[in-house]
DNA sequence: AAATGACAGTGATTTCTGTCACAAAATGTT
DNA sequence: AACATTTTGTGACAGAAATCACTGTCATTT
């Protein structure tokens, strides 16, 4: 296991990178794994972007997470029998992957307890971001989940320029409408209101906010700890 | 720990139980745990049935699970400093319920691997079933919301009857309305319209599903397995 | 520089949902 | 049985959101 980015890691993360397997390249625009797809590595992003979703039957897409540098992605097939993948992960920024076999992972979790408490910590965190997003998108509406996903995207990517927060991801309208369950042309014009109000302004696909508490605001967010509130 | 429980529970709950504190009967109307509480105690119910909900700040209610016996809830405070419950626990039916002191239970997960690995399985199995049903309301409307409601009510409290599905819980317009996000008077309006079509009828708040396919179908379920497509 | 393809904006229209108001029905209580 | 309370159904309306149909814009390629 490469050493270079061990040392980057937080404890729980470099334990389980002990057990990865191989490095993978991540190439834009292919898949680190697909829905359906037999499941037999979990994977913890080294660096470049990956983006988590589900698909529905009529071929809607619902984008559920955007991954960076140290997440972990692919976990949810532990311990399950055949286990497969209930996911797509579309790589949307090149970069390397470590790959850690389940199996594997599983046995590591047996021999070692530390692994395992840190794992749960782990899981547990990641459900209760899970159920706050999704309370977020079915509670207020189209606007809410708007709103909502643009906070995120500033808490996992934003980067400060003097005139506000610059989500750094280049994002089209379409990509938006997918992480809220919407139309296109809703988020579109949605935007267009929110830029005719200069709470917000976008340049290159990247949007930078300049009012990040009428965002707030208007969904009556709770301030809640940035470790909960992202999107990744 | 009382025997009369522990036999009936699969080995990972047993374990669990084995570091209960004591157990606290339970009384329909009252609450388990508030929203925002300091959270000592994690609870598995051991008979009854409880609502977990959250709440937004206008004070509308969004409904996540109704959970019954062998159910874990009050499980998302582990592993985080000043532990605070983030949803509410309604007690819909009396029962009793065993509490695990929860800085105890991190440290039996220390001691015993086995025990934390029971638990991270667990979790996983509720991180996939929170997150598909989370698809279910988001992507398709909120016909969507009511049928998938419908069909994991099914799936948890369904009884076989010569006609059809009985949900053995009895449900008022407004607490289906609290677990899809909707208005009571849409889901009163959708009832109408499904017993109309004789898919489903209602007799002192219970429903009985006489065609579940038909719901499958309208929603382009899946059929995933029982274990994920549930409402606790 | 022209052509191409992907993306964004927007009006018009339809469909879906929420809200309000109120009456009817069901349920619980004394 | 009479009354109070809760729940349900429904019409009318308003507002939200999806869909359709284009046009315009922007970046890239040839």
């Amino acid at each position: 296991m490469n050493q270079k980015y061990k040392e980057e890691l937080s404890y729980e993360l470099g334990e389980l990178l002990k057990s990865a397997e191989r490095i993978v390249p991540i190439k834009k625009g292919s898949y680190l794994f697909k829905e359906g797809q037999e499941a037999k590595e979990m994977y913890i992003i080294l660096s470049g972007k990956v983006q988590i979703s589900k698909m529905n039957a009529e071929g809607n897409e619902l984008s559920l997470r955007l991954c960076k540098h140290n997440d972990i992605v692919g976990e949810l097939t532990l311990f399950t029998v055949d286990p497969r993948y209930i996911f797509n992960a579309k790589i949307i920024e090149n970069g390397e992957a470590a790959a850690i076999n389940i199996a594997d992972l599983e046995q590591a979790f047996f021999r070692n307890s530390q692994l395992a408490f840190e794992f749960l910590r782990w899981m547990n965190d990641h459900i209760r971001k899970t159920i706050t997003k999704f309370r977020d998108l079915v509670l207020n509406g189209k606007k809410g989940a708007l709103y909502s996903t643009i906070i995120r995207l500033c808490n996992s990517y934003g980067v400060l320029r003097e005139n506000g927060i610059e989500i750094s991801v280049p994002l089209t309208n379409q990509d938006l409408a997918n992480f809220c369950g919407t139309a296109r042309e809703s988020v579109s014009r949605m935007l267009t209101e929110l830029r005719k109000n200069h709470i917000i302004s976008i340049s290159k696909k990247r949007i930078t906010v300049h009012d990040l508490d009428y965002l707030k605001k208007e969904i009556d967010c709770e301030n809640c700890p940035i470790e909960y509130c992202n999107i990744d």
